[in-house]
DNA sequence: GATGAATGAGCATTCATTCAT
DNA sequence: CATGAATGAATGCTCATTCAT
């Protein structure tokens, strides 16, 4: 029956969900295994029924909620009229710190693990991940740009390394502050690597 | 005899010597007290005497290493007769890139703890740190900078983010065949602040 | 279908056999009954309807393949035109011996319980056993020996300790060169019971 | 100060003797690392200070016990006037046969052990060890004996395997009834390589 | 100051056993 | 008959910390 299987998804969700809750809470190193499989009322043997150990299990909740940012901000991109490829990359940007301010938490736990990392996981799967992701966001004039992985590359390890301890902290600033000075930054570039290849 | 000339060295510096070696070697978590103690032919009891734990002498660690590659990245451009402040920024950027290069442990060791943090540390012990820092690159013209300090702070994180997997793993490519773009967004941002200004 | 065909087989059988591979690849104790299931393929609750523990099922093993090997050495000496009691002995040890010689992971699996526990077993349970054994060797002369249960329990304790690692590491010597002197202490113990009786 | 050094061993003498009461009592596998400390009133980690693992623990006590053992006989028959080899040896299984009687616990642990194995350990040390014990037996006259070693494994196995369960269960009779029996059989073998020697 | 033996709380991991399906 | 998800007691082992010397 499905009720066997459910109950399986549960226990596979309920343990996921406890254990994002304990990493954000308490970190990711002073959590135990007894933490997650009592906090989540589950027998211990259990958690080992699902995930190898707990950065099995880590793995799985950055790889899931980081494409579920990502497409959330695809899907309000596409309900915009943004034609421009920079104002479509500043809108997608900005939907995600937004995302990460909303829920801080998450961006403690994916840390530094969002940027390239994430990137080259998506695309060494099957899925089209980064490839649609870009189309999404360039569209035709995907062409126009010179290097522009490594171009965003660049970005993105700006922005998440910039914005972690400004969104967590609100150090050196708060982000709705720092905004302004990060996206201009971030023109900037865009800007040099277009020119540099419509020139 | 050599034995006292080895003892000549304090425990506390054996203990920060060996700590670093094998937290580059076999990881910070994997490494216990133990192991150090051992590896440093002190007592157990001694460590206590100078850490409170293994997070802490890896602290001393970061700091001090750190602040020694600023110090030799400025000893450096002094020896030079480079004056735009543009081209005393990538000369430092340049040097200390180099320095992680040929020491790669130290970037891994140091990881993402280089950037603002280290910054914000030596800004708030009783050095002159940062500041000295700045004026030692920017000279007079330091005040020709808006938002100086953001600026860095931005330019800091993009460098350090972007290149530590470029030096450790040559990924997304090797650094001498990244550097050209890196310096390029590092341009870009330097010439988007300062137009800001002097506009 | 082949699966058909395999399928055949009872659930028990595949049980004993998977249990078997394992025991002497691995060692009883390191064997679980999660092992078990797994290789013979069937669910871990049909463990419990046949064998009570991973014990259970070794006295299993060790029963019927010990039987199996007594039997086959009944047999082969049934071919022969051997009269003496004497050469008959030697005969069955020979044939038992090489039977060992060749499946070396058999003599580890019953190991030391070959011997008088065998034995024992044997006749408390229903089956003729030791007796027709003994019946099958000695025959009508059966009466001619004085003590002969205690003198073939010497015998057998000598022969199944000492060929052990001898078969097993070569140890102190191979088994082939090993032989004439087992069999030469063999027939004094026997010339000896046997002159004491009829002296 | 000696104070230190005397807490020392009787630490790990304390781990030794209660091991041995644990192992004899339920059994090496029945008992665990938490069970030895607890009973012997050390803590948990005292035990990995002194031993790798319950295994180490046993090999420590067989070798040392059944070195005992064969020093106590040797000792005993230097008190005697006893001068054929052969006697000898009877005095010496004796010897060593009254002392497992008396305490069969000992028996029970050393198990199949004793024999060979303990031999070749005994040889491969530093320590004197067989050759002394030999020579303590057997004197000038041990060139007189063929296949001197061999003859005595298969006494040796013959004698361990067929007293254990004697010893331990008088089966399949009391070791008093068993010893003329088991001596007989000795001293057929004795007979039968000395002969073989000299003739 | 320096030592290192002793500790025991804490951890990851295994596995026999049960029982609802 | 057969299954296998779920369990949690039990185990081996580590390691930061203490303290008598």
């Amino acid at each position: 029956m499905g009720k066997l299987e459910e109950n399986k998804q549960s226990k596979q969700s309920r343990l996921l969900d406890t254990a994002f809750a304990l990493y954000t809470t308490k970190g990711i190193t002073k959590t135990s295994i007894s933490d997650i499989v009592n906090a989540a009322g589950v027998g211990k043997g259990t958690f080992y029924l699902y995930f190898r150990d707990k950065y099995d299990i880590a793995n799985h909740l950055v790889a899931h909620r980081g494409r579920s940012i990502c497409h959330q901000a695809l899907r309000d991109l596409a309900k915009t009229e943004i034609e421009l490829p920079e104002d479509r990359v500043m809108f997608v940007l900005n939907s995600i710190l937004d995302h990460f301010q909303r829920e801080p938490v998450l961006l403690r736990f994916i840390n530094k693990n969002l940027s390239w990392g994430l990137f080259k996981q998506a695309i060494h799967q099957d899925e089209p991940g980064v490839e649609h992701f870009l189309k999404e966001i360039f569209r035709d004039s995907i062409s126009e740009w010179r290097d522009l992985e490594t171009m965003l590359y660049l970005i993105i390890e700006m922005v998440s390394g910039s914005c972690y301890s400004v969104i967590l902290d609100h150090d050196p600033m708060p982000l709705e502050e720092f905004k302004p000075h990060l996206f201009f930054a971030v023109r900037c570039i865009l800007k040099g690597f277009h020119d540099l290849k419509t020139v």
